[in-house]
DNA sequence: ATGAAAGCGCTAACAC
DNA sequence: GTGTTAGCGCTTTCAT
């Protein structure tokens, strides 16, 4: 438990030092590496090579303090480790980095979670700009507000125009995939909510239930189910609609998270798909077409929507007008192998999962 | 495209702001707002409300800048969004918050992806200590310790002492994992490596191959399949091995997401599990206890390394000697329902998986 | 094209 | 206990 001698690292050399190797002003230099104009070219040069040379990086902090700026953008989220919030990382990511930029990422472990405010601070005062994928709980926004830095959204409640945000149509997906379903012949399907506390959720349910009433299928509570977006919850969810005295031929899910969790539900049960079963999600995660068999579902642009919000947001930094406060991008139905006409009332079948002992 | 008026939002006092409202000087504020010896007690509560009220926080940059300190950790990884990822964040994210400091995330998107040297400057400058968990390839530890920064890895390379690590007993781990399927009485034991420039994949597959040879069982090369821990290569080095003219009647798997991976293509090609295969994983991660059946895996304490990760980062922060370079945790067998005894040879069946059309 | 001066907002180190 | 001074490493602004 004695001190810890401060291992030897190679210091990193300071901005007066390559200016005094160079023989020129720490300003000169400043230019040159920050490849401004006002510097002539033999000598900006001369000092890229002496700084590449001795090892030289800007000190971010200090740039911070002085500038007010230094590259770095940050995204908060809830459930970061969900297949939908990483692919919206990985089109932020991959945007940021394009544009010269770097993504700090900060995770909420709990969707109830409160902000603590340490947190609006941190990420806002780190970081130039900031994505989040937040439920409208909270007053999340209330607090980034607060912390005054330029946000951006994607998915977050529509109602909430005081931030730009990027949106995918949630509703008309949803009625998409009804269409699909009920032209195969379903009357009786069944939904699994997300969670309602974001607008995704709320616009697909009433994408369902309007999909639904335009057909002139009445709406049946019972064949709705809570999920909150997780695959716990879908579980969960599936179990209730699948054990139902008349349950439906049909599943539709607000996410794919929870329709593969409906999947895995059915074979448990000894429920084919599709034959016994279809299943529809929504988003188009990377599993969705690995499963067996491949799901139907909603496409929402994931990537695009990170790739978006990113430039969207570095538009803003540059002090550009955003044309609209809610980019809502389209979706796509990709019809895979989870759906299928029903089959004829009353002659559904169960296969026997486990021999007797 | 006019240039966007800057929002008018409540500007965050300064420090010396809040000093000339309570009628001290900066050094006295800072002293109370950092909770430091030196200020009496009617003095410190005066500041410290008036700091409230006026919404002060402190400017992180600047604070940086002054003392190198900021309260901040960072998380670099490959495949953050991957279970055993995840949980390790969680642990460790819960410890930093609990010990009052903030923990940063950083992504990696692909495993063969160069650390950018920006990267490295940015965590490495932001963040006053950083735990990596990467695979020890690309020279990544290279460029964070020309970083300098105070730096702990998770599951890294054992040969890898520079810096302190912390770990499971992977070798261990995996025999446990065999000798249960042996004493089941499987003797054609498959295997799906993890990704092996990560040290915990070596590891396992030695237990692996030792706990085959320590019954004097002979290695199968055929019986061994390539996997990078993710799941299409788990996928894939399934459907390999079960399609082998003569399978085997269980597969050890690297880690739980290609077990996982296992069950559905075992399940896709109708074979049962356990009855027809026996399927054991690697982490314990979340999923393993929900897909039915349960998966036998070997429990890695993910979060509790996230947190010893965070407590060890912490001490040498504190300049405290770290007592072992690295601290090596228990693994633990978890029993659940998908190991059962082989069928005899030539028993096997196979159940119709879909009904003709 | 280049440089000098004056901070950015805070804290270390040392007074008193 | 409290204040003063002098930076932290960079960039802004304004000279030249």
């Amino acid at each position: 438990m004695s001190p810890m001698k401060p291992r030897v690292t190679t210091r990193i050399p300071k901005l007066a030092e390559v200016a005094r190797a160079a023989g020129v002003s720490r300003m000169t230099a400043s230019r040159a590496l920050n490849n401004r104009p006002g510097v002539s070219r033999p000598v900006r040069e001369e000092i890229l090579r002496l700084a590449g040379e001795m090892g030289y990086s800007v000190n971010l902090t200090a740039q911070k303090l002085a500038s007010r700026r230094n590259r770095i953008l940050a995204l908060v989220a809830v459930q970061m480790h969900s297949p939908y919030v990483s692919e919206v990382v990985v089109g932020a990511v991959r945007a940021a980095r394009m544009a010269g930029y770097e993504m700090l990422l900060y995770s909420l472990l709990d969707p109830d979670e409160q902000l603590p405010a340490t947190v609006t601070q941190v990420i806002g005062q780190i970081a130039q700009g900031v994505i989040a994928l937040l439920p409208y709980t909270h007053d999340y926004f209330g607090a980034l507000r607060a912390a005054g830095v330029p946000l951006i959204t994607v998915e977050s409640s529509v109602e909430l125009t005081e931030f730009p945000t990027i949106a995918t149509d949630g509703y008309n997906g949803a009625r998409d995939a009804m269409r699909h379903l009920m032209a195969l012949g379903h009357r009786r399907i069944g939904y699994i909510t997300g969670n309602e506390r974001m607008a995704s959720a709320v616009q697909r349910r009433r994408g369902y239930e309007n999909g639904l009433t335009e057909r002139g299928i009445r709406l049946d509570r019972t064949l709705i189910a809570r999920g909150d977006y997780t695959q716990p919850s879908g579980i969960e969810a599936a179990r209730r609609l699948l054990t139902l005295r008349h349950p439906p031929t049909a599943i539709f899910s607000g996410n794919d998270v929870q329709a593969l969790a409906t999947m895995a539900v059915a074979s448990e049960i000894g429920l084919r798909i599709p034959e016994d079963l279809s299943v529809v999600g929504f988003d188009d995660i990377p599993q969705a077409s690995q499963v067996h068999p491949p799901l139907t579902t909603v496409r929402q642009p994931m990537q695009q929507m990170g790739r978006s919000a990113v430039n969207t947001l570095l538009a803003m930094l540059a002090g550009i007008e955003v044309a609209s406060p809610v980019l809502t991008l389209p979706t796509e139905l990709v019809v895979r192998k989870s759906t299928a006409p029903p089959r004829k009332e009353g002659k559904r079948r169960r296969r026997d999962q486990r021999r007797p002992a």
